[in-house]
DNA sequence: GTCTATATTGTGATAGAC
DNA sequence: GTCTATCACAATATAGAC
């Protein structure tokens, strides 16, 4: 491999680092090309050389993390999963692409794309459904909507709170507060 | 009052109506102020005669909710309110303010405007310390974190859900959820 | 692969007529 | 109170040299 070349996967990788910083700190619409290559200490254009558009940037970033929870709905739909390990692997997910996770599900500057590369609608709406079992009852609705937000937005501050990562003791911890939400 | 003057504060309140909706939908960074006087079938001009600038704009829009969340945590604090009772509030509040409850806690780009008009990770700071109480362990604090979560984000879902009503079987499910939430 | 320079459009905000 | 016209500048993106 050529020096040149393995600089340009290097620069790549940084790119999407920082970009990745920058967007969850000030949204995507908050943040400019130009504030990135600021950051990185380039040039606009040498951005532009390793992604076509900022949009196109913005996907890269998003690519696997979405898969990721695409895959997670699927795989739970095809293995009936049952609402302890849905959870479980929900807390999983959310820890594992927590430095996306603001933009992800925060950012509302980025749904226009979002809603053309993936159905997270629909991924959502498979986990509810999964949660509160079939025609669930209005209280049952609530019951899966405080489960997924323990699982999601719970272990999203619980990782912010402890340096990025999620202790055994607080994935536990979290864990069973979710399960207890769908009690009655 | 003049008839001019009733409409200026008709328009006024039709300008934060509209400005609601699209920073909502799309972001504070990702909605203009063109996008707005578009919506709102007005000239630009027009919107900054209510309005000195796109930021006092956004102020205006979150000057009671913010001030609510802040009296609400001076009131959880002043009263020695338990968990119960904090959940209970924190859930209506949230409810009372889901029209900005996307804008207020998802969007990053207000941040550094946010961080100027209020303390507010004093207030959930606050909030947590009194569900978790004084020197908690590390599953407790990760109990606090998942009832905030319940009391916070799942009354939005399920409010969303619910056409945004938060209907009194839905309250009391998502209450006793974020209840159990810090059982042990 | 990266740069400087530039084209082009969008954005917040103002001036001044009505 | 609202308009049209306009300013200054920031944004995305490209051209072409090195």
């Amino acid at each position: 491999m050529a020096v040149a070349e393995r600089d340009g996967i290097r620069t790549r990788a940084r790119i999407l680092e920082v970009a990745q910083e920058l967007f969850t700190e000030r949204g995507y619409a908050g943040t400019s090309i130009a504030d990135i290559a600021r950051e990185l200490g380039t040039s606009k254009a040498a951005l532009y050389y390793h992604f076509s558009s900022k949009e196109q940037l913005l996907g890269a970033l998003l690519a696997e993390p979405l898969s990721g929870y695409a895959d997670l709905a699927d795989r739970c739909r095809a293995e009936h999963l049952g609402p302890a390990d849905v959870l479980g692997a929900l807390i999983d997910l959310t820890a594992e692409t927590h430095t996306v996770f603001a933009l992800l599900s925060n950012d509302p500057s980025i749904t226009p794309l979002l809603q053309r590369l993936h159905d997270v609608e629909g991924s959502i709406q498979t986990f509810v459904e999964l949660l509160a079992g079939p025609n669930p009852a209005e209280a049952m609705r609530a019951k899966a909507w405080a489960a997924f937000a323990v699982a999601k937005q719970g272990t999203f501050w619980a990782v912010q709170a402890g340096d990025g990562t999620l202790s055994a003791v607080a994935r536990k911890a979290l864990l069973a507060a979710a399960v207890r939400c769908l009690k009655s």
